[in-house]
Order: structure tokens, then sequence, then C-alpha cells
DNA sequence: TATGAATGAGTGTTCATTCAT
DNA sequence: GATGAATGAACACTCATTCAT
């Protein structure tokens, strides 16, 4: 019986996040979204109540979704290379997947500064911290040139999201098509670890957390 | 009286940019826009026949004279660490004088990449192609990493806005005061540079391109 | 089974009639009679097709059950001042159960008079007529200064209707308290009389109409 | 230039006054305001930002114009039975314009206690306190029954105000024309007079007040 | 008998825009 | 050159109502 009920809801929500962070279209209209989903734009605030309270648990899921990946992958006991060739990997993916997630909390929280608990309160530990003394190690060891850890976490935060968010300013800078800037992207990965590390990016993948014993 | 004419739209123009690119409230209502100009609503219409054509107005001249400006840079006799140096300089500097500037047009291309070419349009010469051939030669050099001068121009504008633009969430996230984050900034100048090429930024400064002559 | 049927139905009329005409929430939503009757909101249509219907039921009921106790007192045998003093009795009793009755049917037939039949329709008999003869009888024997039924009728029935209608604006303009209001409220009964008469109130009851002979 | 302005704010408030207090159609949409003065609906917005705003400002001036008249009378050196003629003068001509502000002010303090401060808080002298000295003379001299001056001044006010309230109900029920309704209006002046004091109601006019010395 | 899902019409409100002056 | 008045189109939201089960 509550089956219809979860399949529209759902239908609703998965039709406005792909609205709001994969398309970017952050102004879609309840209206638009409605229509998208084919479906009764009363409906929406059936099942949400207001078009605040849909963004507000989407973003929520997708957040909460996100930092839950990049935490697991921090705070592993792998190897500090793997670690950050993992979360490149994962990062760049998942803003792949909804580029427009990243780009709507910076200006909404640049007006909004108050708002900012909302976004970040689920936080239980900073990447910078998760990485901190593995990074002084590789320092020390002079494996790598001295950086703060915060300084460290932006230039890869930074290198992974904006060619996305710039996905179209790049396409047409360069001329390329759709492909191209696929290849591009998936380039991207290992330029990043490369100009990082100043070597090649190793092969990892997702699964080897859950084999992983300690190794560093 | 043509004075006060140019005078009120100036005003007008510089209120807006302001608010849109300075502020980053985007949503800025013409009421809004008039009212923080001290002038009627109808004007902007008056001047600017629409708020489409004044928003586009703007965005159309910040984009120009910050490309020429990076032009002037690139297209320059400087030796490459110098011009790279002067880049970040000039960015990171312009990135703080109008922080959603860059974060608008992205999400606005995005959005609508048929507007892109307006953007775009008066672009005479890449980036990546004026900073090719250096490249190459440095590369040839080994004194940096391979790298595409695509791929290169993306890191360094990457590093150069991302911070700016999630300035909130990085002052939450890492516990900064706003004294503290102008120093983080600050200080990534010259982090960004030493990512780059493994060595300290050298003190350059935008009068060194007047009185150069080849010295690389 | 056609119990239950009773019983809910039944359910929802107290729910609602309450809402209407004791707590003068006359915009009260079908969601909210739903709600405070605890049953699903369709179910009201079911029962009583539209909001509409189920408001005009509720009416019609309560203001045939006013109407039958006032006529009982009027059309009986009782003398003329045991009556008027049993209608004073009965109608503000009514009054102070369903406070709002009588100003939703003002308001209604205000803006509706064609609708004032569906009110009305029932009425075998007016009250002025009623009470005709016997306030004749009254005037002749100069036991009451002359006036018209229908005068005499809408003296009564405003002087026993309106302290409850406004209620809440003699409480604070007077400072009463609550206790101070339903004191003032019981004496307003001998009040109305004596304004009327000239003379105290008799004790009467509603039992004393069954036992009557002609007295008068 | 201000004149149309004024003209067409002035427009659009005697219109809704007369909807809401007038026809009684207290639930006006903004539409049917703007359908009924003729202008467009966003103007009402536009000179009183809300419709709730629209109203209050309604309210307030309406009950300021009426205490002020009956504060007047209430507080002159008028003989106590002149006085209260020409209370009941103005105060069944006033409810004869407006027959829907005083339920109005009911049904919304009724149902929102903590509103009432609003409607009542501009009141400089409780009309009972303002009577209550020559009322004990009255009954002193034995002139009047025994009352207190909050039940005398309710009574005024029911008598006063009840029956223009049920206007159609009592038109129905006595089978009046609209005329003959008028007629019965006029009468009950002179009805509510004896009903208070048992004897004829003297001819007053409120230029009475201006020339006026201490008779009493 | 009873209900959750879904809808259409309507509400107050905002805003960019135009018009007359 | 500049403005106050006025408008139309859009928006989020609410509600009584219907439908399929």
């Amino acid at each position: 019986m509550g089956e219809e009920h979860q399949q529209t809801q759902d239908l609703i929500k998965e039709t406005a996040k792909s609205l709001f962070f994969k398309k970017g279209y952050l102004k879609a209209t309840t209206q638009e979204i409605a229509d998208e989903a084919g479906v009764n734009r009363a409906l929406i605030h059936y099942y949400f109540r207001s078009r605040d309270q849909l963004l507000e648990m989407l973003l929520d899921e997708s957040l909460c979704e996100k930092k839950e990946r990049v935490r697991t992958i921090l705070s592993s006991d792998l190897p500090f290379r793997e670690k950050i060739a993992l979360y490149i990997d994962v990062v760049v993916d998942y803003a792949l997947e909804f580029p427009f997630l990243e780009p709507f909390i910076i200006s909404e929280t640049a007006r909004n500064p108050e708002k900012i608990s909302e976004f970040c309160s689920k936080d239980r530990g900073k990447s910078s911290e998760l990485i901190g003394p593995q990074l002084e190690e590789e320092i020390r060891k002079k494996r790598i040139a001295p950086i703060s850890p915060e300084h460290f976490m932006v230039n890869l935060s930074a290198m992974c999201h904006y060619p996305l968010l710039a996905k179209s300013v790049l396409k047409t800078i360069h001329g390329m098509t759709e492909a191209g800037f696929k290849k591009f992207l998936m380039e991207r990965k290992k330029v990043i670890y490369a100009t990082i590390f100043k070597e090649e990016m190793p092969e990892v993948s997702l699964n080897s957390i859950l084999k992983t014993t300690k190794k560093n």
C-alpha cells in the first residue's frame, strides 16, 4: 500500500536532485520539478510540505553520503599515497555525478553564513586532521615538500572540484567535445596526483580498504 | 547635462557590480539595486532596458577587464616563473575583490551553454596557448614535471579561485577568524607557487612587466 | 456494521459542531476536523459529500433544536412573565453552549440572503406572533409600556446574545477574569428581566412547563 | 503628482472598507477587492504591502473614528438622558453605515484573544466609567431602576447593534421589505430609549454638544 | 467501510517592466 | 532626464475534493 507512496516520493526526490545538483538548475521551480517528474505540483507539498524542506532534505542526504565516503577513506589504515589516490578518485567521481552540489553549498553559505551549521554540523572529523599525522610523516621523510594540512586539503579539493564547475567554460575555450571533456577529466585524476606527489598515481580501488591491514 | 547622465549610469553600474560580484547577492532585485544606489527603480530600465541586460553588461565588462589583465601578463616577455607568479598574484587579488564573479559565470554557463559565447567571444587568445611554448621549454629542461598546458592552467586556476569561493565553509571547518582567513589566503599565493614549482616564489610586481627585457 | 457507520458519522458531526459553534473556528479545514476527530480526511466527503454540506447539516440541526426549545416555551400555557423568564434562561444557556452559532448565521445570511430560507424554512411560527396576544394584554393592563411584539423580541434577543458574542472585548474593557465574566453573565439573566419588566425575575424552571395549568 | 496616488489609494481603501464592513464580506480576496475597485491586484500590495496590513489599517481608522464620536458625546456636559439619546442616535447610525465592523472585531477577538489589545489599546476611557456618576445620580433620584454601569452599557450596546447584525434574518422572519426594515430601525432609536427610561426620547442633535453649558 | 494518493482551482505575494507625465 | 503609478506574469503554498483500491 505505502508502495506507491514511496515510489512517487522517490521519483520526486530523484528528479529534484537531478535538477538541482546534476543540471545545476538551482532555481528550479516547484512547477518545473513537478513537470519533470510528471506529477502534480501540489504533490510536492503533499510529501515535503515546502520547496525549502525538499531542498534541505536533498542537501542533507547528499552531503551525508559524500562525507561518509570521504571519511571512510581518510580514516582507513591505508598508506598515505593510496589514501590520497582513492580520495581523488572518489571525489572526482562524486563531483562528476553531482557537479553542482559543492557550488550550491558554497554560494548558499557565502550569502547566509549563519546557515553554515546546517551543512557542517554533521561533520565528525576535519579531513585536515585525519590526514595530518601521515602528512607530517611524509614531510619529515622528505617525500613531499613542507605544507600545512589545511593548504594540502584545499589544493586537493580545489583541483578535484574546479574543473567540473567550469565545465562549460573549459569545453568552449579549448574546443572540446563532450567525449573530449570526459577524457580530460579522467586524465585529471592522474594529473592531480602527479602535481602533488611528482610521481605516477598507483592503481587503487575502494575494495582495497576492506582487505587492507596496517601497512604504514 | 550628459554629465549627470553618465554619473548616474555609472553609479547604478558600480552599485549593481558590488551587489552581484562582491557581496554575492546574485538575486538582487531592481528595487534593491535602486535603493542601494539611492535612485528610482525605473531608472534602471531607462538606462539598461532590463535587469538582464544590466547584468550582462556588468559581466562583459568585468570579464574583459580581468582577461585583459591576465593576457597582459601571459603575453609579456617575462620569464616563465615570474609570469606564473604574477598570474597568481593578480588572479587571487581579483578574486578577492570580486569573489562571486567566477562562480556566477560557472553556474550561468552550466545552465545556458549557449550564452557562453557572450562571455568568451572577446577572448583573443587562450591562456594555455600563451604559456604553451614556455611550458614546453620548462618541461624539456626538466624544470617541471610533464603536463599539458590545459591541465597546467586548470590546476593554477583551481587553486587560485577555489578557496575564495569556499571561504565560509573553510572558515567554519578550520575554525578561522576573518583575520586568520586573510592570512591563509596570503599564504596561498606562495603555496600555489610552491605546489607547482617545488621552489620558493620570487618577489615580483606588475611594474616589472613594463621595465622588463628578455631575461629568460 | 451500520453501527460503526453511525458512530463515526456522529463523531465527525460532534467534532465539527464543536469546532464551528463552540470554539468559533469557522474556517476549520476538513483536515483539521478530521484530525480533531481522529479520522481520515476523505471520510468527511464520504459521509457528507462536501464541507459545505456538512456545515449546512450542522446549522440545520442546531437551529432546529434551538428553535424547538424556544417554541416549546413560547407556545406553552405559562403566564407571560414566566414565559419570558424561561426564554431568557434557555437562550442565554444555549448561547453559552454554542456562542458562535448565532453570529455565524448572521454573517452567512448577510452575504447570501438567498440561503436564509434554508435556515428559516422549518420555522412554523414567528416568536413575535407567539407572544403577541399576551404582550398586548400586558400593555392593555398597563403592566408594560407600549411596544410592538417585533421590537420586544428583538430587545430580548439582543440583550441575551450580545454579551456572549462580545465576551473578549467586554472582559478586556472591564478588566474581568473568566470567573468574573461568568458571574456577570449570570447576573444578566436578572438584569434583562428587570430592564424589561422593572421588577425582579421570578424563579422558574423548564419543568414548570410540563406541570403547568393555565394560571393566567 | 501624489494626487493620483492618494486617489487610487483611497479608492482601494473605500472599496475594501465597503466589502469588509458594509457588505460583511470579511473573507474578501485581494482579487475581489481589486476587481471591485477596478484596479490591478498587485496595486493593493503596492500601497498596503499585504492584505492583513490593509485590513488592520481599515480597522484602526474605523474604530478610532467611532470611539472618538462616542467619547465626545459621553464626556460632554449634556444631561444624562440627552447623552444617552445622542449615543443611541450616533451608534445606530454608525452601525447602519458599517454593520459588520462590530461583529468582525467580536469574532476576531473571540478566536485570537491576544489580538484584543490592538483593538482596544487606543481606548482612553471606558464608557461605563464616563456615564457612571450620572447614572448613579439618576438611580439615587429614583429616575431609573438600579443597575450597574456595565450592565447598563451592555444593554444599550446590545439593543443598538444586534438588530443590524441580524438584518437578513429579521427581514425574512417578519417579511419586511428594505424600506420596512429601515423604518423598523429608525423606530428602534425611540424603542431603545423607551425601554431604558420608560419615557419618550427627546429631540437632540449633535450640535447641542457644542452650544451646551453645564445644565446638569 | 475506509484510506492514501493525487489533483485543480485559488490564495497572497513578489517582481521586472511599462506608461504617462 | 527622471519618476510615481500601474500592470502581468510568475511563485510557493493551501485546500476541498476525487480516485483507485
